[in-house]
DNA sequence: CCAATACATGAATCACTGTTCATATATTAA
DNA sequence: TTAATATATGAACAGTGATTCATGTATTGG
């Protein structure tokens, strides 16, 4: 009965519950196991969603794959990926409090760049994987 | 030059334009030769911005990780998220539309799968590489 | 056939997020 | 100091997206 494709967890619900799964049969240890310990907890899922979202914007993915090749100031940024100084400036702040860049303050330019190296082979990872696949 | 930190495209705009970068000067094809070549393009950005984004949400992650495992159906997997068996379902659409989940049909039952294995390699380097990272 | 179960789906709602506009701060030049 | 440049930031607006509710379809049992 464990090298089945799959069951759901009950066919046949006794009680007056809506969900299926709610009376022992083959639930003692093997089909429910691995549903029992949480298969992602909700706070790491959410932090793992929370970075995500951070990367999944294209005027900030446009950003870092600049700034992964060389620091550049807002300006120029600006130029760069065509969009409004005040716009990338905002979105450099969202970068810069999740700490994906830091920045250097030259004159009245400010200079930004990745923060570490963690941050460009992560993008350099995501990057790479989703330049094959499907679409 | 060119072994300088980093320079704004220029200082002191000659014309009425607005944007530094319109003179020749250092230009030449150092500093924005790779400005030049379009650091990401705009379609890829944004294909690569509208998968993130559908990895990018707290049940859909922990939807994945439990078909990372193994396939359920989706009463059981409404069970094991927590979560209405109709927004569990429009999730899975979602995954199914752009080719994450693939489903198969037994009885009254649908169950769902990772559509294949770089879906799981792309899951599992994500969980990876932000396992370690800061927070 | 009729009822119940399992899932799908459309519409409405609510929250979030990115951009723009206006404005504020800081730095340099004159 | 005054003007201009470079960047930052708050508020408002618009678009998007996830959930819920109601309903529709398919499958099984009686």
């Amino acid at each position: 009965m464990s090298d089945l494709p799959a069951q759901p967890s009950s066919e046949m619900p006794k009680d007056g519950e809506d969900f299926c799964c709610d009376l022992p049969h083959d639930h003692s240890a093997d089909s429910t196991q691995r549903l029992q310990q949480p298969p992602l907890s909700s706070e790491k899922a959410q932090r793992m969603a929370e970075f995500l979202g951070f990367l999944a914007d294209p005027n900030r993915l446009r950003i870092l794959s600049i700034l992964a090749k060389q620091e550049m100031c807002v300006g120029d940024l600006a130029t760069a990926v065509d969009m409004n100084e005040s716009a990338v400036s905002h979105q450099l702040r969202t970068l810069r409090t999740i700490r994906l860049v830091s920045s250097r303050k030259q004159g009245r330019h400010v200079f930004y760049r990745l923060q570490d190296d963690h941050v460009f082979a992560f993008y350099q990872a995501v990057v790479e994987h989703l330049d094959e696949p499907d679409t």
